[in-house]
DNA sequence: TTGAAAGCGCTAACAG
DNA sequence: CTGTTAGCGCTTTCAA
């Protein structure tokens, strides 16, 4: 084992006064003389003492950690919204506790338990299901106030949504006033609601636009990068294959790219690609991907005050839900589909 | 504050056995007589009794706990060294604290002192500076063992390097080699190991091939994404400027392709670039961007095997400095600089 | 204003 | 094999 660590007994024997006057002087509490403090703070200085915080947690009876579980917390856009957090907790004297659970239900288990067991004051979450009885169960066996981000259950906690089906909607309806009529939607599974919404938004623009469409171009079953290569390749076999491919989850564009690709096909013109959230590839592919887009940093920042709302003031109130808008951003990756651009292209040469 | 929290007494009381007994049954010794050890496990399920791991490892006098503290955590290629070590940590029953100190003194100081307080047993560690005491002195005063991703200092430590100095050579050579002469390094400050080796690097092939090198195309400031888009953009306004850019630094591609862009130029035709990293915007560019590239999650593994050597078997031993090779990806952004593509065609056309 | 003392929940050494 | 007990380092009464 390492070498001893100062404790705060040390400091007291070397400044000459009880320990429970080092502990006052620590908290900053102001029942203590200037000559005695300034003692104390030498003291703490020459010993290079920092107080035990596991120590200082048990005796408190909290940990002023704060949970983060998403399923993944190494995507850039997640970034923005975790350091929006993290700002926003650091200053109220929270840590963040990360908990990356790659979308496996075993794994999100096991990470519950652990921050159970590190006794985490509060909890931010993105779980994989929204349907998993024994996941629900371990959560609410935290007691601790949770705050969901883009879910809708359990119904008792605050929750921050992405209004995913407009703005899926939005892009349905570009794609369709360029002429496209199979459109693939590529999403997670229905059992959870980004997921959901999205085939909800989907089918909404068709339905107002009058046009049937193909079940078959809409398939929900993961939001993974490799589930959009996968499934893009697939689709792209099919006869006929979409003219169009909406990537309905925030690390899916690089798995369509890839394929499309693969394919020899080009964007726009064999093919036309929305992508979800912006990133460096999206702004300076060649074409520039056009993407739905929301303020990550701002749900970050909001998602940390109503934490901290429950965390420091009334607890009971009842659950808030917010939503925040997210919006289509076109750029150069969307064009006619190109049967219907060879039909034009004729039309004009006549 | 929140309901009480079950603890050890209670699930002592409800299975009719002392706490002790309950204690031996947690840690999985075999001390245990079977019809105890059933009865103690159903208590502990009926009670939905979770250890409480700050007071475990208070006791135990250790955390369990190694820290990881990176300029920043969230770029997609630190994701694979992350979960490498997070992998064999995990195995070994060790968690991960991870701190990002976007590179800032400051914060890296506050995080060390965090991680002290929480007593980690362990750290990985990448400095914003290998030249400042106080950085140091804190390090030191943490008395664990330490890994240091791509640093030499302190010495005292175990080192994984990155073998940057020969494959930024190979890249020169590489540019040099398509006719190019003005060349253009981005880096980070000096006072950091990968960004010297870097410089070292760029300068052996200079040397080698006898040309003359200009040392205002080599910027050393910052790895950020911000600094290679300001420096490529203020570059590119030299006369003349460079015909080839290298970005050494593994967030600075986009910011180097973004301000190519902007000025309106075309990669390779009008500007060669090569990046340091593999990543999707890397690969999925048009066209494809050759890189620099080694094995982060490699690294990963031998880092946490490193460390977890010095946690459970002989922390004395000398320090180790273990060297990864890079290697120069070949792909499409690199070609004759314009005015040599130009007298080469004039050439075939006489 | 300061000191003494009682635990927070748990592990481990010591008895039986 | 199981119970009892002494702390780990700290905060927080309660007295002085």
């Amino acid at each position: 084992m390492g070498a001893e660590r100062v404790t705060i007994q040390e400091v007291a024997k070397r400044a000459g006064v009880s320990l429970g006057t080092v502990s006052r002087v620590l908290n900053g509490q102001k029942t203590v003389g200037p000559e005695i403090r300034a003692r104390v703070e030498r003291a703490i200085c020459d010993l290079g003492y920092r107080p035990n915080a596991l120590a200082q947690n048990m005796r408190r009876g909290h940990s002023r950690a704060v949970g983060i579980m998403l399923r993944e917390f190494t995507l850039p856009v997640l970034a923005g919204f975790i350091k929006a957090v993290q700002q926003v907790l650091r200053s109220a004297g929270y840590s963040l506790i990360l908990a990356g659970s790659d979308d496996q239900r075993e794994r999100e288990i096991e990470l519950l338990d652990a921050l159970s067991s590190r006794r985490i004051d509060g909890l931010i979450l993105t779980t994989s299901s929204e349907a998993d009885e024994e996941l629900l169960e371990r959560q609410e066996a935290l007691q601790i106030p949770v705050v969901l981000l883009d879910r809708t259950v359990p119904a008792n906690c605050d929750a921050l949504l992405i209004d995913h089906r407009t703005v899926v909607c939005r892009a349905v309806e570009y794609l369709l006033s360029l002429g496209h009529r199979r459109i693939a939607l590529l999403t997670g599974s229905e059992s959870v609601r980004p997921a959901a919404e999205r085939v909800l938004g989907y089918r909404d623009a068709f339905a107002q636009a009058g046009v049937e469409l193909d079940p078959d171009l809409i398939r929900t079953r993961s939001f993974t990068t490799e589930f959009g290569y996968r499934e893009t390749l697939v689709l792209l076999s099919r006869r006929p294959p979409p003219t169009a491919f909406i990537a309905g989850g925030i690390a899916m564009l690089p798995g369509v790219l890839r394929a499309v690709r693969e394919r020899g096909l080009r964007v726009p013109d064999d093919v036309s690609v929305i992508g979800s959230c912006d990133s460096d590839l999206a702004e300076l592919s060649t074409p520039p991907v056009s993407v739905l887009r929301w303020d990550y940093a701002r749900l970050g920042r909001v998602a940390a005050e109503l934490l901290l709302e429950r965390l420091e003031g009334d607890r009971t109130g009842p659950p808030r839900r917010i939503t925040v808008e997210a919006e289509l951003i076109i750029r150069g990756s969307c064009a006619p589909p190109a049967a219907l651009a060879k039909a034009e292209a004729m039309q004009n040469d006549v």
